[in-house]
Order: structure tokens, then C-alpha cells, then sequence
DNA sequence: CCTACCGATCGGTAGG
DNA sequence: CCTACCGATCGGTAGG
């Protein structure tokens, strides 16, 4: 018995599932949710695949498991802040994005993936863009009513535009190979729109 | 023998390839290539899967098949304009995509499931994107030589952005069930950097 | 263009 | 957590 883990099978337990997880981030940025195949995913966590089916019962439920988790992790990024200073923390957001390319993968192909309706994460995407598309346009909307924004700036266009600008700036980051760098172009967007500087 | 079609085989065996391309074209946009199966192409084209495999060789030279065919339509659309009635042109494209979903979740899916490396469409897309932010990032630096773009838009910066913003702009449009226009909003982006109304 | 087949691989289950 | 298996499906080939 460890005494410093007194609980040691469930703990075992846990770190297995998280070593799946990131497995199954890591197959499904590669190869898409689809093609990704769970016998894969548990050779890489050193189990056999009826194994992972003990951990999670179905492909599906995997997928969806992946995606709380990565929600659960990013939505602490962003409680707290509002308006400019929102619109601020998504140049962070860029910025961090530069250095997981593995998360990056991971939403960039399943999104496109998900545009099936009958994808399994198509709700989930759906909410998220609907959920993320309103959120910026509210910050935008804060920042004009406290005079900092640029008359001709649209919230609800330029909410669009800016989650667009940062979905397609990462297939080409993707596409090069993390060769280019994709906050300055984020930053100057917004500077833009920004009576003060950024 | 029909008068009217003296090499009735040939034409009919370029008919029935142009049909298989055409339901390839639809089923990579839905489930994206590898999850694609030639023998669902080959069923709704009407044939078996080994006749399809007759009229292209492999599942990879289908694929290539498709990409070259799209180049090749999509090619004709930009021949002579440059400058600033280039990127008047992209709204144009825009305007375009708009009315045929299938083309634009065939490129959406299939350039993000190409980030991958070792994808049979990899070295497609990635000279697909540099010819591309090459070519916006040149009609960027003439409209700027004729003295039509506001001083503070950066060429290769520009072009970029502008690639990335109707890249992303596809994702929210596919999710959305093509239920907003895109149009606007990439049309007043351009119009902000024009000296001139657009 | 077809039928019939190949070996490989898939998600999931049985039974322990 | 395992081995062993299920039926289904895959891309491609044989042979006509």
C-alpha cells in the first residue's frame, strides 16, 4: 500500500482515463473523429481497445468526453473579463493557441468534420460557435457603450469576423507548419477597431 | 448508331466520370476523404465499385481527380483582373459560394483534414494557400501602388486575413445552415481599406 | 463494365 | 483490465 495514495486504484484509474483523452485529442487532430480508430488510441495509452471500453463505453462517448473536457479547461480562460478587456485576452488566446498545436488540430478538423448534421459533434459545434460568436459580440457591444470602439464597428458583424479571422488563420498556421505567426494579424484587427491602443 | 453522337462511348464513359466526380465531390465535402468509401460513390453513381476503380485507379487518384477539376473551373474566374477589381472579384466569389454548399464543405472539410501531413491531399492544399494569400497579397500591393488603399493596410498581412476571414466564415456558414450571408461581411472589410467606395 | 473474392480493419460484445 | 470473437465494411484484385 502507497500511504501517500491511499486511494490508489481510483487514482490509477483517473490518470488512465486522462492518458486516453489525450491520446484520442491527439488521433482525432491527426485523422479526423471518423478515421481515428479506438484500437490506436489504446495502444498509445498501453491498454487493449476492449480495455478503453471499460473507461469509456462507446467511440461516441470518448468523442464527447473529449470535448467537456477541453471546454472545461479553456472556459476558465475568459470568467471575469468583459468588453475591451475581453476583446484583449483573445489576442492571449491566439497567442497560447501558438503553442498547442495539438488543440488546434483537434477543433480545427472536427468543426469542418461536425458541419455534417448527422456528425455526432454537430450539436456540440453548433452551441459552441453560437455560444462564442455571442460572447464576442457582447464584449464588442460593452466596449462601444464605453466609447472605445470606432463608430463604424458592427458588433454583430464584427463578432463574426473576428471568430472567423481566428478559425482561418489557424488552418493556414496548420497548413504551414507553425512557420507564421498569427497574433499580429489578430492584434491589428482589433487595434483597428479600437479607439485606444490596444 | 445516333446520328448526333458518332463516338457515343466515348461520350458516354466521360459522362459517366464526370458523374462519379460529381457525387465524390459530395460525399468528401459530408464524411471528408477517408471516411468516404468508393463503393457508396460507385452505388450512387449507378455502377459497382470495381467499375468505378476502372474509370479512376485508386480511392487517392479520385481525390486528385476532384481537386484538379475544381482548380480547373475555379481557375477561370480571376483570369485578368487585378488590383483593386481583384479584390472587388472576391466578393463576387463570395456572392458565389454562397449558392453551391457542396463545393464550399468539400474545400472546408477537406483543408482541414489536410493539415495532416501525410494526407494524399497535403501538398494540394499547401500550394493551393500559398498561390492563393500570393495572389490576394499581390492584388493588395497594386490597389496600394495605384494609390486606392487607406495607408495603414499592410499587403501580406492583409492578404492573409482576408483568406482566413472567408475561410472561417465558411465554417460559421456550414454550421449555420447557410441560414446568414457571408457577404457583408467580407464586403465591408474590403471597404474599409478602400480609399474609394467599394 | 460485372461477380466473386482477398486480407485488413473497424466498433462492440462475451466471458472471464 | 485481458483474449477471443462477432458481423460489417474497407480498398483493391482476379478473371472474365
Amino acid at each position: 500500500m502507497d500511504v501517500k495514495s491511499p486511494r490508489g486504484a481510483y487514482a490509477k484509474g483517473r490518470a488512465k482515463r486522462r492518458e486516453i483523452l489525450d491520446h484520442a485529442i491527439a488521433l482525432f487532430g491527426d485523422v479526423g473523429y471518423r478515421a481515428a480508430s479506438l484500437r490506436e488510441i489504446a495502444t498509445r495509452s498501453g491498454i487493449s481497445h476492449p480495455g478503453l471500453l471499460h473507461h469509456f463505453p462507446t467511440k461516441e462517448a470518448l468523442l464527447l468526453a473529449v470535448l467537456a473536457h477541453r471546454d472545461e479547461v479553456d472556459g476558465e480562460l475568459f470568467t471575469g473579463s468583459t468588453g475591451t478587456d475581453a476583446l484583449r485576452r483573445l489576442v492571449d488566446l491566439v497567442r497560447l493557441n501558438a503553442g498547442r498545436r495539438a488543440i488546434v488540430e483537434l477543433f480545427t478538423v472536427l468543426s469542418a468534420e461536425a458541419t455534417a448534421p448527422d456528425h455526432p459533434a454537430h450539436r456540440f459545434f453548433v452551441d459552441r460557435y453560437r455560444r462564442t460568436v455571442a460572447g464576442v459580440e457582447r464584449a464588442y457591444a460593452l466596449a462601444g457603450e464605453a466609447g472605445a470602439l470606432r463608430p463604424e464597428v458592427d458588433p454583430p458583424a464584427a463578432a463574426r469576423h473576428l471568430v472567423a479571422l481566428m478559425d482561418g488563420l489557424q488552418i493556414q498556421w496548420l497548413l504551414e507548419n507553425c512557420r507564421t505567426d498569427m497574433v499580429p494579424v489578430v492584434r491589428a484587427h482589433i487595434k483597428a477597431q479600437l479607439k485606444a491602443p490596444l
